[in-house]
DNA sequence: CAGTGGTCTAGACCACAGT
DNA sequence: CTGTGGTCTAGACCACTGT
């Protein structure tokens, strides 16, 4: 193990600064599963912070699901981090990126409609109040791998339909534009069948197995800014998840 | 908003006490989605604790996904929690009590087997090293939910076979017995369609929707201790999953 | 016993949001 | 400007683990 070191001149915080070290140990193979991270004490007496400071740098790791902690015994490399975070709020751009795909899209519709009724429950919408609807086609290097039907309120995105054009990314436009960021989402996933109109867009036999996504995102005052409904491809997408036993 | 108090005579941490405090606001309604709770300054005045404490406390809800905090302004109430929690290991059995339904298992077979190369690979054997193969059709409230297939290597749990009885918890009796706690697990999920023989035993039509789940769990020192494959229905299993803005 | 992480204190300075 | 959460310090006592 490196001797850690941290500068205190830099703007990163001291915590992160021991992060990144103590993550390209594990990233390297150099601290292999199972092996013993330096102890609070340790990190605090080699870097001269504070163990309270030292402490949040093994905190931060263990919630990241990269070690696991044990009161009397010290922290624990877990194995190697996964690709894909379950838990994070991310776009399908930065979803197909981060597992290092070329993701594009293509609109199929952007219409201002009457909700389905899911949609005006999710969205507290009063029946006859119309809603702008999404619906784009998703690709990963080229090849199909869902549909996205975003349902969004119009009095929180005026001129919409204009502003939108193709090629953009929905997210950064709802919070450029309109100042919306999506702090927090709600999402459930059924597993279902292709039905016959889904299954020609995605190039899947009808009947195929696909993954039913329902989100709802929220504001920080708790308002729903967003509804959406994906179908996935079920021969192209997998669910990854990383469970720990404790409840942080 | 009741004012906040801790008994400093209690052997719960004090930022236990606060947070079931304001779990307790936040479940009954008095502070509802979107709504300010007190900041840290306001809980360590109310409370006597020092700042430090108060803001375990609000991490705390904040990790657990019940509010969401923003420098400058303060922590708001998210959206009602979840009934499942995905981030945590939980048996079967757990997690059905979570949900309010009744569990109940029952054993298709327990077999010391060659294990597939799927586990051979999870959990590090050598060709031709035997496994114990329990499968296991699990019920709620009476109705088939999944099969579950759990591959456990025999020099980590000898005298398995006669030791596992109908109606045991496996986790509870690998801990008691074997001294083995799974800490940490990596799941991967994927929509699939019901083979012939597990479509029988689930009760629901052959090529109908399922979740195929695969599970590795880790011991604290980096070993594999279990390879599980689970078969859920479609129709009665649905996952539920909160998603935050930032990494923690 | 010594070493570990878990909790806690009473301060401090900072970046950011709203006035 | 005040108030918020974010970072940080230099101590403290505790519960748990191993020897």
């Amino acid at each position: 193990m490196h001797p850690l070191s941290v500068d205190r001149r830099s703007s990163i915080p001291l915590y992160c600064q021991i992060r990144q070290k103590l993550l390209a140990e594990i990233e390297s193979g150099r601290a292999p599963a199972g092996s013993l991270l330096p102890s609070e004490q340790e990190i605090a007496r080699q870097t001269g912070v504070s163990r309270m400071t030292a402490r949040q740098t093994l905190k931060s790791l263990c919630r990241m699901g990269v070690t696991v902690s044990r009161r009397g015994k010290g922290t624990f490399v877990a194995r190697a981090k996964l690709d894909k975070n379950f838990r994070q709020v991310r776009s399908f751009t930065e979803e197909m990126k981060a597992l290092g795909l070329k993701p594009r899209s293509r609109i199929l519709s952007l219409k201002l409609v009457l909700p389905p009724v899911e949609a005006r429950q999710a969205l507290h919408i009063e029946p006859s109040v119309k809603v702008f609807n999404l619906r784009r086609l998703r690709l990963a290097n080229g090849v199909p791998m869902s549909i996205e039907s975003s349902f969004l309120p119009e009095r929180l995105y005026p001129d919409f339909e204009r502003a939108f054009h193709r090629g953009m990314s929905l997210y950064e436009m709802l919070e450029n534009r309109y100042g919306v960021r999506m702090e927090i989402a709600d999402e459930v996933v059924e597993a279902d069948l292709a039905r016959a109109e889904d299954a020609e867009l995605l190039r899947v036999a009808p009947g195929s197995p696909v993954f039913q996504f329902t989100r709802i995102s929220y504001l920080l005052d708790g308002r729903a800014a967003e509804y959406v409904e994906s179908v996935y491809r079920g021969d192209r997408y997998r669910i990854v998840n990383r469970l720990s036993r404790v409840e942080h």
